[in-house]
RNA sequence: GCCGUUGUAGCUCAGUGGUAGAGCACUUCCUUGGUAAGGAAGAGGUCGUGAGUUCAAUUCUCAUCAACGGCUCCA
């Protein structure tokens, strides 16, 4: 007998050998129909599988995340069954469980498989699934392994089982299908009830563009139609607050095949909010000690050069224009300028730290594969800044960096983030990153430092770090669940040895700074593409476009709506007036589909009382109140930038 | 850059081998209406661009550009 132990903490014994599918169905065949996986001593792994010791058990139902992931790879093997079933010699590669859903890459040779051939195969994993085929485990030598591939011709599974060892390899089978899979999946495919197949994509083989590329088919499944429904009433939600949506309807910006692509231009209503943000981050920085600067779009060759950038980022650069023999680089970065600015004039300790900050606009070029709305362009503008310290300054500056962040954060009610700490990989030394093994240890150290002491929850991430030091990203996810980084907080150790910048110490002796590429807003790009998605386009009042409209009931009232509209500019609040002849209700109607903040109803009443009838956005009407109190709390909830 | 899909009016989309249609938006007129769509009329498109096939191409073929879904990349 062995000691099985509940997640409640009840023990209870059971013969050895027995499964857990079978611990379920001695409690309920209810809940044996549910199980899909189970936790033995915190690893998941097939409910089949014997327990033959003492054990700490869970039994894992769809609720349980890794029995939703348990579920989708095994959704992935009965994609591959069906696509086996009608396309006989495709090779597969590897098939798993995805955030939402799964994917399997393979290789179709000469085939192809079109979008209508996705109806079909979701139609023939239905057939499959209802068959209720089992997920069998198979234990298998490596040897026994290599020749089942071989025999098959499957160069694929080859390759997978040269980085396995003897005696961790399995196969699974179910129905006609067998792959190599170290699992687990469920017990068998019955519970595979809804299924679609979302997408069809190229991938690299292995993720490396040198290599060949497979064809991709992602798909979600789920226990009931109903799931899979709502899952898909979901992603039609998500569309409507994509920021390319948006963008359009509440011209903020448009794009210009003559103008080129990943060059949005920005209307009035995306300029004001271009303005917004720069206002509060030009408030901000005053305070904390920055100083601004202006420098000029492009710059020579020889820059970019000393700064390393052109050996790394050339392919991402816009072509050189050539001047009198001079190659002339459009700016993809502030940072060499900056560095010209703090060696404009000698340095002593006593400047530092040295804060300067420009919103310039930057040009990088971008693969055109890339481009994504306002969230990937040519043409950024940068909230960025660079602060030059010594090390003993460091902590604080990096630091005060990342308060700066968590400030901007809570004033727009961001808090789905995940803060990245990304470290160099030592193998890509001389590479990808700067040769300094030493200086890289010393700042990673110091970076994670701030982290842990501002108790900042954090991951850490190999192979992330920018090629002159470590840095902090702030990552994000757009409405449709690309994740983009946000904010940026770069360590750079680098540029200070190469542009020979230097400040005269307390000891007289000439030092190198260390310096902080930071920008805690990103690019306006993308920070307003991910505002746009967050408030779903209805901004809070102080960076609505436009924060106030007069609906006059009838053009009896205009004369009065147009006076109120005067008011409100003269207290500097954006404003405008429905002037059209259209009834109230329809002027609501367009307006809170515009989703202005608030909309002003003046009739009779309101004109002889001197009032206005105050309707919020998205909460209706608010009742009356004279039009020198409304301006009031405007202009209050407008300056204290309040998110509602 | 690579794989796949798409490209018709400002927007969302229908449609055809004989040079085009709907709804919304827009303009004008009627209506002057009290908290999410009042009515009528009108204007608006060389069907992304270029070439080929054809008596004839928006429709078929090819190329190209762009957008979209992924992959790769992201100072």
């Amino acid at each position: 007998m062995i000691n099985i132990k509940f997640p409640d903490g009840a023990i209870r014994q059971y013969e050895k050998g027995i499964s857990a599918l079978a611990i379920a169905r001695s409690i309920s065949e209810g809940l044996a129909k549910k199980v899909l996986a189970a936790s033995v001593n915190g690893v998941v792994q097939d409910a089949h599988r014997p327990l033959d010791k003492d054990a700490s058990l869970q039994l894992l139902t769809w609720n349980d995340a890794d029995a939703k992931s348990t579920f989708w790879h095994s959704s992935a093997h009965l994609l591959a069954e069906a696509i086996e079933a009608q396309f006989p010699g495709v090779k597969f590669w590897v098939g798993p469980a995805v955030e939402q859903g799964f994917y399997y890459d393979m290789d179709l040779g000469d085939r192809k498989i079109t979008e209508e051939d996705l109806a079909l195969i979701e139609k023939k994993m239905a057939e499959l699934a209802k068959k209720d085929s089992s997920f069998e485990r198979i234990e298998i030598s490596k040897q026994e392994a290599i020749r089942y591939f071989s025999e098959k011709g499957d160069e694929y599974k080859l390759d997978l089982l040269q980085g396995l060892t003897d005696g961790e390899i399995t196969f699974y089978k179910q129905g006609a299908f067998i792959d190599l899979c170290r699992g687990p999946h469920i017990p068998s495919t019955a519970p595979i009830k809804a299924i679609k197949l979302t997408s069809l994509a190229g991938a690299y083989w292995k993720g490396n563009e040198k290599n060949k590329m497979l064809t991709r088919i992602y798909g979600i499944s789920f226990p009931t139609q109903k799931e899979l429904d709502d899952y898909l009433l979901m992603l039609e939600e998500a569309k409507k607050r994509d920021h390319r949506k948006l963008g359009k309807e509440l011209g903020i910006y448009t794009m210009d095949d003559d103008v080129g692509p990943g060059l949005p231009l920005w209307l009035p209503n995306g300029t004001i909010l271009i303005e917004e943000l720069e206002r509060l981050a030009k408030e901000t920085e005053t305070a904390a000690g920055y100083k601004r600067v202006v420098t000029p779009h492009i710059a020579k060759e020889s820059m970019y050069l000393t700064s390393g950038h052109l050996p790394y980022y050339a392919d991402s650069m816009f072509p050189p224009m050539e001047m009198d023999g001079e190659k002339y680089y459009l700016k993809a970065m502030n940072c060499p300028h900056h560095h010209k600015i703090f060696d404009a004039e000698p340095k002593s300790y006593r400047e530092l730290p040295f804060r300067i900050a420009e919103y310039g606009t930057c040009y990088r070029y971008e693969q055109s594969g890339e481009l994504f709305g306002l969230m990937r362009v040519r043409c950024l503008h940068m909230n960025d800044a660079h602060i030059y310290c010594s090390k003993e300054q460091f902590f604080e500056e990096f630091k005060a960096v990342n308060e700066m962040y968590l400030k901007y954060f809570t004033i727009f009610g961001i808090d789905k983030y995940v803060m990245r700490l990304s470290l160099h990989d030592p193998a890509k030394l001389g590479q990808k990153y700067v040769n300094e093994p030493v200086l890289w240890q010393e700042t990673e150290a110091m970076v994670r430092k701030v982290l842990i002491d501002t108790n900042t929850p954090f991951v850490e991430v190999q192979d992330e770090a920018a090629f002159y030091g470590p840095k902090i990203d702030v990552q994000i996810w757009s409405a449709i669940g690309r994740e983009f980084t946000l904010a940026t907080n770069q360590v750079d150790f680098n540029s200070g040895i190469k542009f020979k910048l230097s400040y005269t110490n307390k000891e007289n002796h000439p030092e190198t700074p260390l310096i902080i590429h930071r920008a805690p807003l990103g690019t306006h790009e993308r920070f307003i593409g991910f505002l746009l998605e967050h408030y779903a386009g209805k901004f809070p009042l102080w960076l609505a476009p436009v924060q106030v409209r007069v609906l006059p009931i009838s053009d009896k009232f205009l004369g009065y709506a147009q006076q109120v509209e005067q008011a409100l500019k003269k207290a500097g609040i954006r404003a405008e007036t429905d002037d059209r002849g259209e009834k109230i209700g329809k002027k609501i109607r367009d307006t809170e589909l515009l989703k202005i903040p608030y909309m002003l109803v003046v009739g009779e009443k309101e004109m002889s009382e001197g009032k206005v009838a105050v309707r919020r956005q998205g909460k209706g009407d608010l009742g009356a109140q004279p039009v020198g109190e409304f301006v009031a709390l405007a202009s209050q909830e407008i300056i204290s930038r309040k998110s509602e």
